[in-house]
DNA sequence: CGTTTTTTTGAGAGCGGTCAATGATGGTGG
DNA sequence: CCACCATCATTGACCGCTCTCAAAAAAACG
């Protein structure tokens, strides 16, 4: 049902190649190309061919099992990498949250930059790096975490990622924060209302919160 | 109420030095020594300044949230390298499952190494990246998948990780698989008791667990 | 302004958690 | 070698959080 196969990457192959500065100091050939919203930037078990940079807009990388069940891996921001991998094929699928701006190398030049360049495989080490990081936390929250905490933590996480003080800008569906969080869509909307009438949040819109106080995100009593 | 201070780490910067294969092909100055049950290899915040591999027996590594609850994050049996971080402490602790014996080297070492060969640092970033991989599937486990299918899920797991054919041999304790799949150890317990009336496998003993039929293993009726 | 999609809210059910008791297991000392 | 004790695993009864199903409300779109 959510299943749009809408991608249209015919031309991946084929556009006008440009520099990309695709890490810090790591400039490589690539090029730029647009993504509609819910349009497959790669699939689960294609060639990784491309390595890509979020330049404008927001990616999310999932796994979907055989019933329809997701699992959102990450959300990725403009300046984000991604899709990066070490075998043949991708493990995710990557999709376009929103409309976005993708800059693409060969994983093929990538790799063989950071096999001349230790500054280039010391950066390239330190995102995977990150990233396992980031994974790991969001074990504790999968394993560990009440549907409260779960979504108290991903507003901050949000807020961190933006540079706008007290508002948080929720750029994805109710569906995906639930299939990142490993919840329903119904119990984050219920979640987040508890915490407005609570009075820690205030819905401006379905996509835009304020934070009102930090301490009452964590749900205790009713 | 697990928290056994055992750590006997006094002389972990005073022990004779050698080369140690850390990683294939990347033999660096690094010492062994012992871990007893249940004591702690580095704590959550400790300062990372060594990266560490299993010679024998099994680590695992884990957060601990204030009120006690515990995610497990990995298992890493003889030959898998853990504890290498990007940061300047460990996100994670690292405790000894099992009595073990670990190798360990200077992170300074290693990264110095991988900055003066690219083949070490590929080798150290496939290796970051494998780890990633797994994290994911662990997200998967975590966030969408039944008491059942986690159970099942990680019996496949030890098994593969085995030669041993049919009987898979489980080293943790009931704590820390539950621990390890976000769930409780009553309903591992359960689980198992329930796959075993199904005929899906036959539990030996409370660490030896035969897989007789594996299209059982997913619960699905009663 | 009507249609479609998304979000919110409600009612009820079920899976897994909590609490508690029983049964194994393993280590220790008599 | 066995009795004793401590720890760990299993089982049972019950409860509650989150899911499911359903409908209403709000937002997005043409």
């Amino acid at each position: 049902m959510l299943a749009l196969d809408t991608r249209y990457t015919p031309a991946k192959a084929t556009k006008s190649s440009k520099l990309v500065e695709f890490m810090p100091g790591v400039e490589l050939p690539g090029f730029s190309m647009p993504f509609e919203r819910d349009s497959e930037v790669f699939g689960e078990g294609e060639p990784a061919d491309f390595a890509y940079k979020v330049i404008s807009g927001v990616v999310r990388t999932l796994r979907v099992l055989d019933d329809g069940r997701r699992q959102i891996s990450a959300f990725y921001f403009p300046g984000d990498i991604f899709g990066v991998e070490i075998g043949e094929e991708h493990a995710n699928s990557a999709e376009a949250v929103t409309t976005v701006e993708i800059a693409l190398v060969r994983q093929s030049a990538l790799l063989k930059r950071t096999g001349e360049n230790p500054a280039a495989a010391c950066e390239l080490w330190a995102q995977t790096s990150q990233e396992l990081k980031r994974a790991r936390s969001h074990l504790v929250l999968l394993g560990r975490q009440t549907a409260c905490e779960r979504v108290a933590n991903f507003l901050l996480q949000m807020s961190g990622r933006q540079n706008n003080d007290e508002s948080v800008s929720l750029p994805m569906s109710r569906t995906d924060i639930a299939d990142y969080l490993g919840l329903t869509i119904e119990t984050v909307s219920r979640t987040l209302s508890q915490m407005e009438r609570k009075g820690a949040i205030a819905l401006l819109n379905c996509k835009h919160i304020a934070i009102k106080r930090r301490d009452a995100l964590e749900c205790s009593e009713h």
